[in-house]
DNA sequence: ATTACTGTATTAATATTATAGTACAATCAT
DNA sequence: ATGATTGTACTATAATATTAATACAGTAAT
């Protein structure tokens, strides 16, 4: 799985790696007993400090999403973060409402958006 | 439109003004040319200090979801009708291109982002 | 025991967020 | 022109959140 954090966004990195990790379960890429890449690898990776993978992991961990085992690595737990068909459903509400919101100042509808969505559709199959 | 600031959520107070603001744009509940509360009147509802709803207004005008104009208030975007087809076109590229990118990251699929709109747009008429 | 990897802990530095206070400037109704 | 309202600008301060630096400790293979 790959990880990506935007500096830009104001969200704290670590949330971002937070956020990541669950979607990744919830979607099925990450599943019990997958390991993560280690703290320092993903340190790496993503250009930011090993301690703020370091504060993302522990957090997952407090929630029972990740085991973390000192001298071996951090795993996907058995225990799913309550994320499901809700929490995806809100981030789909998060992204289109930026989205409309970024249109509409263009003087784009919904309605444009649509439109545009559908183009990109049938280009893509 | 009510505004409602959560103070243990975590989330920044201006963030949760600006992302309030956003989804009653996209909601229909605030449309072009409407009238934000003061400064002064939102902070003293919210129980906030003044500059805090000034940052929340200034990012978003930044973005262009909103006018302020001194003396008089801050307004919903207007739309500008003069950009000609060609640019109006390349930004809605842009703006697909990079809600598509975002969507992506959380597992959301074109289709997904099809269908959030289109509920969207039955919830608005 | 050594080596190379893993996470852990603690402290320090920096950035962000929120508040307070004060003064200024544009707009509008009167 | 006046007065009330609007947003703007600036400084200062404090609290909190975030990131960084550095040293430590467990695990596993050799």
């Amino acid at each position: 799985m790959k990880f990506l954090i935007d500096p830009k966004s104001g969200v704290p990195f670590y949330r971002q790696i937070i956020e990541q990790i669950k979607f990744g379960i919830a979607r099925g890429e990450l599943a019990t007993g997958d390991r993560l890449p280690t703290v320092r690898q993903l340190a790496v990776d993503l250009s930011i400090n090993p301690n703020t993978v370091v504060r993302a992991y522990r957090e997952l961990e407090i929630e029972g999403v990740v085991d973390t085992q000192q001298g071996s690595g951090t795993f996907i737990g058995h225990q799913k973060p309550e994320i499901d068909q809700l929490e995806k459903q809100r981030m789909l509400d998060q992204i289109i409402t930026d989205l409309l919101a970024r249109a509409s100042s263009y003087g784009l509808s919904l309605e444009d958006v649509l439109e545009g969505l559908r183009h990109r559709k049938e280009a893509s199959s």
